[in-house]
RNA sequence: GCCGGGAUGGCGGAAUUGGUAGACGCGCGGGACUCAAAAUCCCGUGUCCUCAAAGGAUGUGUGGGUUCGAGUCCCACUCCCGGCACCA
């Protein structure tokens, strides 16, 4: 390493007095600095050193589509690489890595419309956007970079498969599951929105298929525990509501006449006196059986019709209740009402017991129902006006609150203490049972399409399914194959005898390979427990074209690729110190990612619980307030404004948008501010030098390491920039010292890398801004003494009004103020002749006279 | 329907969390330089009254309230954005 520094000092010695041209030129200068920061190792991180302490800032990785990075990227990774200099310009052993997410539907869709292989166009997309990943100025360490669809990589994706198989988390069950007639596949819960697949929007419909799943909901209870996590809380609060823990209790009835029971899920037993009817799903194995025989026929045709729906229709009939009578009762063991069965659509069988209770008195669905099949209506529940008459009307129906009535042993009682009181009698009766439900199912996770991570399974006639043995890993995706969509179930796959036709690996018979291929979401699961391992385990190739494959540092020892990440730098690195990332993924990728950090946790492979510490969502860059998209035509390309204007500009002028999180409308008019900032900094630093500094100057300097460090810390870059603004105009005026010029280009460092590190360099800095010797940070210090002000001014009011303002030393006492405020002539106009009731004084605001 | 977030000049947005509303930038107007234009620099820029200045009135979605003082806190409402949505 000390070898190293001395030729870094070497090749870019400063230039201590040149002459520079008039204008900075922007494209130039990055390229050249780009290219010195490569060859120098500059953001080649130090994994195994423990100098100073290492920070892992994360950015979620592109999808390589045709669409090349558009500015949402941009803002995206623009503020993460700022935050991420930053951080190391505060001493940290920062780790900024990227890579690509590159199994996946589009790319697969595209292949089918135009006959380019997805591996061919991935490939493309994946070199044009690291071109332009570079073009950004960023701190990535490519020799980290992870590519989800090389099978270095999926190798252990189907690895990470096989353990959770092994510990009975992986399975594969027929089961109703989500299909998307377009993509020809199945989809997860979480990429269904609305009724209509997330990739192509198209309506999804239901399928009863057999699939693999993970058990995702064997973790609903520690994935609803934040301990320890800086998330937003509207993400926290997604994901509680999308786990959608209920404690109830499920309460048998008998059936009427019958040996027969039926099993209802409620979370408010205590409106049980009130209960009159209930209802089964139309797809509850128990239907046939209840319904007797004058009741079949319409049983039979509602059923069909329900089926014959697809998930937005249903949805679209959501106002109107529909239903038919089984023509069985159910007791109701509290009252001995005898209450008929009804099947209905508006209850779910995925839900509970896919059975409820009929309350129709405190639940406006069951109102509802009740009313328009001329159901006895009970109110067991106190109006909060006290009233106790019939319930007559929906906005009579009272959910919660209030007080029981016509409940016996629960009159008088508050619905919260009813419930438990209900739930121990029932217990106790031996009627009923306390259950937790949840909302969250298991992460379907097969996909029946071709690009994608094989699922590492083989089906032989005499042992079944078989898990590939570790040492066959990776199950190679084929190259040679007919992706296109055969209009059936039949994965691609499929149609590749040699991928198909193996043996098996417990009997050595002829078996068949497993065809669909798992969901891209698993792949993204795991990638940042990838990324610093993943040159240390890169496979050295000398076939395969690229500096990538053959640059190893001295310092780590060239391995081959025998885990999915090794033990000592995933000690030393993770979690994930700050992750940022859209929004759109709180209940989908950053679930998932927490279920995985889980499940290898408990399987011993990490000792950590929770893959990342902080998560920061950048907001969404739209164009003419609307989404950029393809379709919409509103696409806003980056690459010609980072040409004109270099990356530091259009970065900044992203960032000074608004806040971070909050995104911003595209306006191509203001980035000239932007472009004139840096041409005036670069004046000021080339023209405006004086020997010493204004005090004022000196103190604003101070003022602005404080408030530029606070904000960049709190993401808030917009604020930030507009201070080095303030800055540079006051030190435009003033001119301003070559320390004060070094600490405003450190400032501007994080904001705008390449130009600060030419203006370094032109300052007499040594290489690099974003370092410093070891007992120093390159983050300038605040001193709070040269940026205490000597006077201030004071705001005069009469009334609350404001009156007029005076300049007073910061230490004056509230006498001396008041009696100084009270000379002011127009003060004095307003207060003259009056009595002064109140005299309130801020010490360095304001005085306020109340007259 | 439920849960979040929001509404501030012509525009994007600031405001130390109750203390100068409109920082910073864009745009616009005026001026300087120039044969001219671009670029650059300087001045101005919420609205209204006033020739102008001084000064004043008014002003943060709407209506009320608390306070010496409200963009900020409380109550009621309107609209916009995001999430969930027949979840028992």
């Amino acid at each position: 390493m000390k070898k190293k520094s001395s030729t870094r000092s070497k090749a870019v010695a400063p230039r201590k007095s040149r002459t520079m041209p008039k204008k900075y030129q922007a494209p130039l200068i990055e390229k050249k600095w780009q290219r010195i920061w490569e060859e120098q190792g500059l953001f080649k991180t130090e994994m195994f050193s423990n100098k100073k302490q290492k920070y892992y800032c994360l950015v979620m990785f592109p999808y390589p589509s045709g669409d090349k990075l558009h500015v949402g990227h941009w803002y995206n990774y623009g503020g993460t690489d700022t935050f991420a200099r930053f951080m190391r310009m505060k001493g940290h052993n920062v780790f900024e890595p990227m890579g690509f997410d590159a199994f996946g539907l589009p790319a697969e869709n595209y292949a089918i419309k135009s006959g380019v292989h997805p591996a061919k166009s991935t490939a493309k997309n994946i070199s044009y956007m690291r071109k332009q990943l570079r073009s950004l100025g960023a701190m990535y360490d490519w020799e980290k970079e992870v590519v989800t669809c090389d099978p270095e990589y999926y190798k252990w994706t189907q690895w990470l498969f096989l353990q959770f198989y092994k510990k009975g988390l992986a399975y594969r069950t027929k089961a109703p599951v989500n299909w998307c007639p377009h993509c020809q596949t199945v989809l997860a819960n979480e990429q269904v929105q609305n009724g209509i697949c997330e990739r192509c929007g198209t309506a999804v419909t239901k399928k009863d298929l057999t699939q693999w799943f993970f058990k995702i909901r064997d973790y609903a209870d520690r994935l609803l525990d934040f301990k320890g996590l800086t998330w937003p809380e509207k993400t926290k609060s997604m994901q509680e509501h999308w786990i959608g823990r209920k404690e109830g209790i499920n309460i048998r009835y008998r059936i009427k006449d019958s040996d027969k029971e039926i099993t209802v899920f409620t979370t408010r037993p205590d409106t049980n006196f009130g209960a009159t009817f209930v209802v089964i799903a139309p797809e509850h194995p128990l239907v046939d059986s209840l319904t007797t025989m004058e009741n079949e026929a319409a049983v039979h045709d509602y059923i069909q019709d329900a089926k014959s729906k697809s998930e937005i229709e249903r949805m679209n009939d959501v106002r109107e209740k529909t239903g038919v009578f089984t023509g069985s009762y159910a007791i109701n063991d509290l009252t001995g009402y005898e209450m008929p069965v009804y099947v209905a659509d508006y209850v779910l069988m995925d839900f509970g017991t896919g059975v409820v209770v009929g309350v129709p008195g405190h639940d406006r669905r069951d109102f509802e129902f009740a009313n328009k099949f001329s159901i006895p209506i009970i109110r067991v529940i106190q109006g909060i006006d006290g009233n106790t008459g019939p319930i007559d009307s929906i906005d009579k129906v009272q959910e919660d609150d209030g007080i029981m009535v016509h409940s016996e042993f629960l009159n008088g009682l508050h619905p919260t203490e009813a419930i438990s009181k209900m739930m121990d009698y029932i217990e106790k009766k031996g009627f009923g049972k306390r259950v937790i439900n949840y909302r969250l199912k298991d992460w379907l996770l097969s996909r029946q399409r071709y690009w994608g991570c094989p699922i590492p399974i083989v089906y032989c006639k005499s042992c079944g399914e078989v898990p590939v043995s570790e040492k066959d890993l990776p199950v190679l995706l084929p190259e040679k194959v007919n992706y296109l969509p055969k209009g059936d179930e039949r994965s691609p796959l499929g149609t590749s005898k040699q991928f198909v036709h193996t043996t098996c690996p417990k009997c050595g018979e002829s078996a068949e390979r497993e065809v669909d291929t798992m969901d891209t979401f698993v792949c993204s699961s795991w990638y940042f427990l990838r990324y610093p391992s993943s040159d240390f385990f890169r496979e050295i190739d000398s076939s395969k074209k690229g500096s990538k494959q053959t640059h190893f540092s001295k310092n780590t020892h060239i391995s081959h690729n025998v885990h999915a990440f090794d033990q000592k730098l995933t000690k030393k690195w993770l979690p994930v110190d700050m992750y940022i990332g859209g929004a759109e993924h709180a209940c989908m990728h950053l679930l998932y990612a927490r279920f995985f950090t889980k499940v290898l946790h408990d399987l011993g492979y990490i000792d950590f619980e929770e893959p990342f510490t902080r998560l920061v969502h950048q907001g969404i860059i739209t164009k003419n307030s609307a989404k950029m998209s393809k379709s919409r035509g509103n696409v806003v390309s980056p690459d010609a404004f980072v040409k004109r204007y270099g990356s530091d500009v259009f970065r900044m002028y992203l960032l000074f948008m608004g806040p971070f999180t909050e995104g911003g409308d595209w306006d191509d008019r203001g980035i000239t501010g932007l472009a004139r900032f840096i041409e005036k900094v670069y004046t000021l630093i080339t023209q405006k030098k004086t020997d010493i500094d204004d005090p004022e100057m000196l103190r604003l300097i101070h003022k602005t390491i404080r408030k530029v460090g606070f904000d960049i810390e709190r993401f808030q870059f917009n604020t930030a920039i507009a201070a080095l603004m303030e800055c540079t105009n006051m030190a435009y005026k003033k001119g301003l010292s070559r320390d004060s010029a070094k600490f405003l280009v450190k400032l501007l460092a994080p904001l705008a890398p390449h130009f600060s590190e030419e203006m370094w360099g032109y300052l007499g800095g040594k290489f690099s801004v974003f370092d410093a010797p070891m007992s120093e940070t390159a983050w300038p210090q605040f001193d709070s003494a040269l940026a205490a002000e000597t006077e201030v001014e004071l705001v005069i009011q009469v009334n609350g009004k404001v009156r007029g303002r005076l300049m007073v030393s910061v230490d004056i006492s509230k006498e001396e103020a008041i009696s100084q405020v009270k000379e002011v002539e127009n003060v004095k106009r307003y207060i003259e002749g009056k009595t002064i009731r109140k005299e309130i004084y801020v010490p360095k605001k304001l005085v306020n006279i109340v007259v």
